[in-house]
DNA sequence: ACGTGTTACTGACACGTGTTAGTCCGAGTA
DNA sequence: TACTCGGACTAACACGTGTCAGTAACACGT
């Protein structure tokens, strides 16, 4: 026979109190009067039954739910879906529980309708929602924005000003390609990380561009090829590289997963890596301190990314109100082998 | 000014019925006899109004959350947390939704106690707690499974009858030596994935010993190193077996994180992987792909093990009994390179 | 005329908590 | 003595839903 949860009004019973006293004394209401033993009296009473509120119950008189959620959207990006999202959540659930908040974990299936993450915000499941991999034509989002529910976007969507948290993909490109240049090479290759309807791939070229810009180095069109997220995109994209007359000394390739293609093909052909040819990569994924020679690239800073837009949404939910809207956080450069500067 | 969240209340008003009747047209609930006229006018009343149900309250009618809960302790080992945490979850969470449920991430973080999953439980938050890593001096897990809570765990606590679901360690391994075997081998190495007080190392030593019995070698435990997690404690172990007189001709690395590191100090002796020594690794990491040479290993089935956890729990909180308490999902040898086996 | 059954709907309670507006009582003050 | 004040506590409402018991209207068979 299950016995009914005890609640607040078993607490006050056995207390010998009543349940308005119980629900001051637990929630340690500042600005009342408690005699000390009464204090105690409820206390040990609420020990004694081992009595937990019901969340349900608070949440409802409350109106709060002390729960965010994270929408992640499964795109084609393999490294965005499983070398990313330990180090996201990561950082999300730290913030979360610093400021007392559930996480709850919302991947779209490519199955689903775009809009399924509304319930979750009209209906009262969370104070606010992590929008990993927003998509511009979302008027849903928009809806809730106007109506005030906190939102905050891991990635971009220019043209709103929905709060947004993502990486300085500008900067980061230019990273990598500052420190070929600095090691002497002139015809950089460039291997984007995908087509260029997604921004971040658009960024990484502008990075690059920038750089040779800075440099002094006009830009051609002919040295850059398109990556597509995976291996294969990668092999292929060298071997268009390799086709030029004469091929690039360097490639910045803006993706470490597309990258372990570029290096397979080259092994295959023989070329050694850095001194036929220099890559340095973006993102640092697990692999790329293993492979040999060891990938030298950009790392993005997962952990920061999961932080700073929870701390951010739940600034919102409390509604302070935040300096800036968009928030770009700094990349850095991990010099390992494959680029071939000295390593000691 | 924020206007006031649409309850069902507004909805029966502008619809021209009682709420009771909202509520039975909006649950479908079978068997009552609503007109159809009826019916649509409520459902337009709703679509005008934009109504979505508030979830505390029904939550609180119900006492039912529609929650699970993956409580994820974080410990020393790198691979288990970063590695197989994404194919877990998409594994939960897909299961979850077929079911109607919502998935809340819940880490533990080394610096928290080992019962704060406790007020998830008993506070109403979930309907369900699966987790990951159990600890055998866990009393308030026992408390938890005494009282009905459902539960599953993700790996094993010997001597419950809490329902678990694992990967049968004993038989990834015994398939890994097993091929070793199959290819000549008969002075074969191993090194473990941590120390033996994980339940999981001892079980691929098992597997170990059982494939050199089953093939008539004598278990030599010189030929036994302890690896703890990472790459260094690889490094170490595989020099030991190499002092050896004769080496191995081939060395089982319970862990892939392991297994870099062992491969990194053959390459810096030296030595070629397969010809000198064939290396079989476990987890099957991303790396493990990248690496040169490809590393064969045994894969753990990710996606497997989190949807089997999530169904079973939720078959639990449906008050379905499951046919057995424990599971042990089949791994899959990977053969790729460094084993040695002929690759087309 | 009368009981029976069915259809279509509703009133009222329950869920367990937070919180506001009080009440009671004794001490302090004019 | 009368009046005020604050300490210690409580009664009662509100949150928004699901659901059970009940009712009015009407059809039907005898």
């Amino acid at each position: 026979m299950a016995r009914r949860r005890p609640t607040s009004h078993d607490v006050a019973k056995l207390a010998g109190v009543s349940r308005t006293t119980v629900s001051l004394v637990l929630n340690d209401v500042p600005g009342v009067n408690i005699s000390p033993e009464t204090r105690q009296r409820v206390l040990e009473a609420a020990r004694q039954l081992n009595y937990y509120p019901n969340a349900a119950a608070r949440r409802l008189v409350s109106g709060q739910t002390h729960t965010i959620a994270l929408v992640w959207h499964r795109g084609p990006d393999r490294t965005y879906r499983d070398a990313f999202l330990p180090g996201l959540l990561q950082g999300i659930t730290r913030a979360a529980r610093h400021y007392g908040y559930h996480v709850l974990f919302r991947p779209i299936d490519p199955d689903e309708s775009d809009d399924c993450y509304v319930e979750l915000a009209r209906g009262r499941h969370t104070d606010g929602l992590i929008l990993s991999g927003p998509r511009s034509d979302d008027t849903h989002l928009l809806d809730l924005h106007r109506d005030g529910f906190p939102l905050v976007l891991h990635g971009q969507l220019p043209g709103t000003d929905i709060p947004s948290v993502d990486i300085d993909n500008v900067r980061g490109a230019a990273l990598a390609v500052e420190h070929l240049l600095k090691l002497g090479h002139r015809r950089i290759g460039m291997i984007t990380n995908a087509p260029l309807i997604y921004t971040a791939s658009r960024q990484r070229l502008e990075g690059y561009r920038q750089a040779l810009t800075q440099a002094g180095i006009p830009y051609d069109e002919a040295l850059v090829r398109y990556g597509n997220f995976d291996e294969e995109s990668g092999q292929q994209a060298i071997e268009a590289l390799l086709a030029l007359d004469p091929p690039p000394t360097a490639v910045f390739v803006a993706s470490d997963m597309v990258a372990m293609g570029a290096m397979r093909t080259l092994r295959d052909r023989g070329l050694r890596v850095p001194d036929d040819i220099a890559i340095v990569g973006f993102d640092d994924i697990t692999a790329a301190r293993f492979i040999v020679p060891a990938l030298t690239t950009v790392r993005v800073p997962t952990f920061g990314l999961g932080w700073t837009a929870a701390e951010r949404l739940i600034r919102l939910i409390h509604r302070d109100t935040l300096q800036e809207t968009h928030v770009l956080l700094e990349t850095e450069l991990v010099v390992r082998e494959s680029c071939g500067a000295a390593v000691p």
